[in-house]
DNA sequence: ACCTGAACACCGTTCAAGT
DNA sequence: ACCTGAACACCGTTCAAGT
């Protein structure tokens, strides 16, 4: 876990992860299957983390929102994790709970059962997503390059011809803001808006 | 092109494009700067056949869902090229084409210039999540194995205490439902209603 | 049962040397 | 300008041999 804070999912190595424990490679076999193995017994680590409100203290969308935000944060929580558990189902009894909480919550929202099974799907593939955009950015830019990327892409959007590409350079401003989980917010929103008028 | 459709973007690697060339790893780096910059080119290779329909062909929520539905496809023809494009900013004219198209559809539906930016991200973030799961099952199975792992996941999802997991337990056959474009569509239908929600 | 050294079959990238 | 061989610094995994 400190090996993949420190260094991302590529940089979880079995060879790293012996010598952390002071030993070689080789002998790791001798406890996990193989590195796939490794990475489902950290996914479900990540999972312990996740805190539910009782379904009882808010109405249903405020709940939903706060289970995608809370496992956004899980996985945010431990750099890149998020792309090893994206195309996964989820086993671990952490993530089982998590999951059953939120069809509790969607079940009394009054969707039907295909749509709560599907909307179990919809969110965490969000939460995922994000979490998993996110993670590349920190490793792509480990420390201070960020900033000069974000220019760099700013000015070659601004210098793009506006008979060619009318709408982006007309919406240069709204393209290129970044405040905080705004972005995160409003795909939230939209699609708990969606699920609602899905009833 | 052909090595990633054959071998899935691991099985990309400097040195089979160069043997599929006939030459040596080292003769790569006199045309690209390194495998990144590989990869580039051909997620921009693979926009290129993205076709979109006249913007008055039909209502804007239609055209949106066309919109998604032809990305996710154009990444789904080029096994988990998906992963690649997650997390980037598309700069390759082709992708520009295709995000200005939705812009102006998105514009003419009436929602606000920051609702628009924002939803020009969410839309291809769901595309390319899509598109990243099914690549990562199509590389986990190469063939057969992939009905003995559904069904060893329903038989564990079966096996489920009731008390312990009442909604998963109870929702059972609606979670394991796996109907063509179903589960893609239900997620698009939502993000497409929230949007309209959100005017 | 658990561990190890050594090896196998790979990686991306660099670099001096060639044409 | 373009290409090459050889090397560097890595990978995951296996396997016979040890304790």
């Amino acid at each position: 876990m400190k090996i993949l804070e420190t260094d991302g999912l590529d940089g979880l190595t079995m060879r790293r992860v012996a010598t952390a424990l002071g030993t070689g490679p080789a002998s790791l076999y001798a406890h996990i299957a193989d590195k796939d193995d490794l990475i489902s017994i950290l996914i479900d680590r990540a999972a312990e983390g996740v805190e539910l409100p009782d379904p009882e203290s808010a109405p249903w969308e405020e709940l939903v929102k706060a289970w995608v935000r809370e496992i956004r944060a899980s996985l945010g929580r431990h750099r890149n994790l998020a792309r090893a558990t994206m195309g996964m189902i989820p086993t671990g009894p952490n993530a089982l709970r998590a999951t059953d909480w939120l069809m509790g919550v969607l079940r009394s929202a009054g969707l039907s059962d295909q749509a709560v099974a599907y909307a179990c799907d919809l969110l965490p593939l969000y939460a995922g997503a994000v979490a998993f955009e996110e993670g590349l950015m920190d490793s792509r830019f480990a420390g201070e390059h960020i900033e000069a990327y974000v220019a760099e892409i700013a000015e070659y959007f601004a210098s793009l011809p506006a008979d060619r590409y009318p709408n982006i350079v007309a919406l240069l401003g709204p393209l290129m803001r970044n405040e905080g989980d705004e972005r995160f917010e409003f795909g939230l929103s939209v699609i708990v808006a969606g699920l609602a008028a899905q009833r």
